[in-house]
DNA sequence: ATAAATCGTGTTAAATTTACACAATCTATT
DNA sequence: AATAGATTGTGTAAATTTAACACGATTTAT
């Protein structure tokens, strides 16, 4: 057996979640009530410690699985945080990961739970620790990638609408795109594919249901884009 | 005082820099020799422990100094890597950052050390555990910002021209750009004052020498611009 | 039937990107 | 001093992409 290291020092490592959700209308937060000291009573990412036993991404599964049952969900990391004193109870180092969930299509695990509180991301509260400069971070990352891959797509249901997907994309970049330049853009993707379906919910024209090209998006989901070419960074 | 968190583990947390460098013609990476076991004699991304007293960011900046005696370079968090077995030794953590820095105007601090070793990036040897998927992920971060941010400028001396400006980016993609394009491209950032003075090594035409400026550099930073519009990701 | 709202497609001008031409500058050589 | 060889700076036109706006079609409620 190798030697350890033995003269460095060991650190608590947590594990925290951003987890952004869409509801066919505003960009939203899920945040949960933190129910221990410190900060006991105050809004906080869903978080916990990494185990021994498992890497950084089984552990980010864990932790969102434990809080609110969901499962296979898009999750990236986004970077660690490691302020000496973020953490007031000890020195603990914070990795961080960005979730993407449409939240109609997980309803049912997320009642189950009752742990989580979805905010509209412009009305979140104020967080404990650092977890507002992590969120702040992690739109940013959104933007940034949403705007230059078809990421957009995880937020919303199977099946979708060109207009549902507009609204997703005003609700993140907090602006109105025209409608038509819009539409054209992302059909000349090649990634939708037209199901023959209409969206019966609507009171009026009933827009056209599209999915998702599953293995081009595999395939070209590093692609560049430019969805949001108007934005101003 | 605060009660501690008792039942989680603490975890050796390592920080890793991926150092890249240019000397005029080639992109670089600065490695190591590894002088301890495991896998002594092997080479390896500069790298240490982070300390109790000193978040990421310093620790990053700490180990890059006693290893190389640099200073103030450019430097940003790329992520946490955190596979079990990544160390045979022990379970670590290691976070890594990204550094870019010129080479000749380091020359002196670097020559001193006589710690590491500039490769040409694409003749870099294999490193030990996880260190070549960590140099993949920074080259991909690389041109992505690169692309998009004037970031390529932290490789360069502070006075430089166009052309140099031009054979930095084509080392960095690893293809051949237009001069034309590529010259009125910079010019319209608005980012680049003329010296008035002009490159003195050249053996032709001496190309105008320009410098950053600072000012606009800084506020700018974030601004998107698309230097590399046709490179295939 | 009609109004009100939304969806889908079309068109044109402006801006950006691409591809390629040519003149100017500098050193080394004749 | 003239010239060749290499490199730098600027120009220009075609192709592509983006932006701005018009209009007809569909659906429900009145």
């Amino acid at each position: 057996m190798l030697q350890k290291y033995t003269h460095e020092t060991r650190i608590l490592l947590a594990i925290d979640c951003i987890i952004f959700g869409f509801d066919g209308d505003e960009l939203k937060l899920l945040l949960i009530k933190r129910n221990f000291e410190p900060e006991k009573g105050k809004w906080s990412l869903m978080g916990g410690f990494l185990n021994e036993s498992e890497d950084l991404e089984e552990g980010a599964k864990r932790v969102l699985n434990e809080l609110t049952g969901l499962e296979n969900v898009y999750m990236e990391q986004l970077q660690a945080f490691g302020e000496i004193t973020r953490d007031p109870v000890e020195r603990t180092v914070s990795v961080c990961f960005f979730a993407l969930i449409n939240i109609h299509a997980h309803d049912s695990e997320l009642s189950r739970s009752m742990n989580g509180y979805w905010f509209n991301f412009k009305e979140k509260p104020d967080l404990i620790f650092d977890h507002n400069k992590m969120v702040n971070l992690a739109l940013s990352q959104l933007r940034y990638k949403a705007a230059l891959h078809p990421l957009g797509f995880e937020l919303l249901p199977e099946k979708f609408t060109i207009p549902q997907l507009q609204r997703l994309y005003e609700a993140i970049y907090d602006m109105r795109l025209d409608r038509r330049n819009f539409s054209r853009k992302i059909i000349s993707t090649g990634l939708l594919i037209d199901t023959g379906e209409k969206n019966e919910h609507s009171a009026t024209k009933k827009a056209v249901l599209y999915q998702l090209d599953a293995e081009k998006y595999k395939n070209n989901f590093n692609d560049f884009h430019n969805f949001i070419s108007d934005f101003k960074w």
